[in-house]
DNA sequence: TCTGGGGTCCTGTTGCCT
DNA sequence: TCTGAGGCAACAGGACCC
């Protein structure tokens, strides 16, 4: 293991609700809620200012809603959020070619791999700046963790949050890591969490001290291993920059259980064509085809087949998926439907099975293989949806986004990340002069751009300096907190 | 209170092959 | 010919992560 602590984790605070909250001024310094607002949504990310009444993510909406009636609840804009991500990453990247991510708003970086940290004092220059940059980037904060280990530097940020720094230096991580829950440790969920605690197991100190043969018999030999080097802190896994993908699946859960059984056919259809489409997106092919079903009880069971060479062809894995239905009793109705193909491969063999599929589906008429996804479809002006949080434009009003609709209305606050908070004003859903706009840049980007824009600074820009640290100089110390 | 969607990894079982 | 051991792939389920 390293002895300088220049394996950096960033994670960015609260990052949907905080990229909703840069994005309407009416929603800073208020309760903030993203997820699905169907019957059977879930949080997914939740503002500091909703954290307060006890919201978190994967809690069930109606439960958020309860513990904090008057939040701003608002449907996910992946896009959106991708975009803010790749420019997070680009920065990463400037420090390191070795950046791992692990999800829109994480990731890791190895700074001794790019060359810009070495020491316990070039890491943390390189961590301050690198906030310093997100900030006047994106407008948004993130937090770093700085250790000598993936685990620790994970660990690190976790305990920097929101909006901080913390390096964990070599030598002091036992005697850190020793009083905390197991819960701390990478893959100590629920179920493992509480086998431990019936073990008399609660703190990484115990488990250091139950021994790795203990931990064994208790866990199996990967987790107990895993688990027990862990706490010892010793964690030699690389920053692996790419990794390959290997399955691609979609499932949607349904507002009400499925008891048709033909729905239940159609709609597996449709997921498998969803699934061949985001596989043939990615240029991939799969062996192994997965049918997910939940049912009403939320039992969960899976049924899969493995051909005999891999494939991207609609009509062999719409079949697959169908025969695997056929085993499956879903009397009583299910909740969810998922497709997935595993076992992938950047190629597709043309085996015996899917050219007969092929012709078959040729004799059987047309093959929607290019069908457009239903969202690409123009629906007349009266079937528009007005998704909670999405941005319009108005022909008189100019830019907004939609606070709320039902009842052939649709409430808008017009506003934009630059402006003041702005007013509300509704509108019949099928108004002419009101369309779906793409979300305006947080920021205002360069300073051609910036300057000479009578109040362009949004708040954001405008930040910048202020939330510099002292360090920023390079004469140490600084904002940022350490920890031993 | 009632549990999303997209993934990864591990384990136990079963059947096949040598 | 029968039996058993070991390796391996496929399959199903579960835990975990964000």
């Amino acid at each position: 293991m390293r002895t300088a602590p220049t394996i950096l984790h960033l994670d960015m605070d609260a990052f949907f609700a905080s990229v909703e909250q840069a994005s309407k001024p009416s929603l800073r310094g208020k309760a903030v809620v993203v997820g699905g607002l169907g019957p059977r949504g879930v949080v997914a990310t939740a503002s500091y200012e909703a954290r307060v009444f006890g919201v978190h993510s994967a809690m069930p909406m109606g439960q958020a809603r309860r513990l904090a009636p008057n939040a701003a609840y608002l449907v996910p804009r992946f896009t959106f959020y991708r975009s803010i991500s790749e420019r997070v990453m680009e920065l990463l990247r400037a420090l390191s070619p070795l950046v791992e991510p692990l999800s829109l708003d994480e990731a890791f970086v190895d700074l001794e791999a790019g060359g810009v940290a070495w020491d316990e004092r070039s890491a943390r220059l390189a961590g301050v700046k690198l906030r310093a940059d997100i900030r006047a980037v994106t407008g948004l904060t993130g937090s770093v963790g700085l250790a000598a280990s993936k685990m620790l530097a994970k660990i690190a940020s976790e305990e920097a949050k929101p909006d901080g720094l913390v390096v964990i230096e070599p030598g002091s991580e036992r005697a850190m890591l020793g009083p905390m829950s197991v819960r701390i440790l990478p893959g100590v969920g629920p179920a493992t969490g509480d086998h431990l605690r019936r073990a008399g197991i609660t703190t990484v100190e115990e488990i250091a001290e139950a021994g790795e043969d203990e931990l064994v018999r208790l866990l199996g030999k990967a987790h107990g291993h895993g688990l027990y080097a862990m706490a010892l802190a010793r964690d030699d896994r690389p920053v692996v920059a790419e990794r390959e993908t290997k399955s691609v699946s979609v499932e949607d859960t349904y507002d009400v259980d499925i008891h048709d059984r033909t729905r239940v056919g159609l709609e597996v259809q449709r997921l498998a064509e969803r699934c061949v489409r985001r596989l043939r997106g990615a240029g991939l092919s799969g062996r192994t085809i997965v049918l997910k079903v939940r049912r009403y009880d939320f039992s969960t069971l899976t049924r899969s087949e493995t051909l005999r060479g891999p494939t991207d062809d609609p009509a062999v894995i719409r079949e697959a998926a169908g025969r695997l239905l056929d085993s499956v009793d879903t009397t009583g109705g299910v909740r969810l439907l998922g497709v997935g193909v595993s076992g992938l491969a950047d190629y597709t063999q043309e085996d015996l099975f899917a050219q007969a599929a092929g012709e078959r589906a040729v004799a059987e008429g047309p093959v929607e293989e290019h069908a457009p996804a239903p969202a690409e479809e123009q629906p007349s002006l009266a079937e528009r949806r007005w998704p909670a949080g999405h941005d319009v434009r108005h022909a008189e009003f100019g830019h907004g986004w939609v606070q709320g609709s039902g009842l052939g209305r649709v409430t808008v606050r017009f506003e934009t990340p630059s402006s003041e908070p702005g007013r509300v004003r509704t509108f019949r859903v099928d108004d002419p002069d009101l369309e779906a706009a793409d979300p305006l840049p947080l920021v205002l980007r360069g300073p051609e751009e910036g300057d000479g824009v009578p109040g362009a600074g949004s708040q954001a820009v405008s930040s910048v300096p202020a939330s510099l640290p002292k360090s920023w100089s390079g004469s140490g110390g600084g904002a940022a907190t350490s920890r031993p």
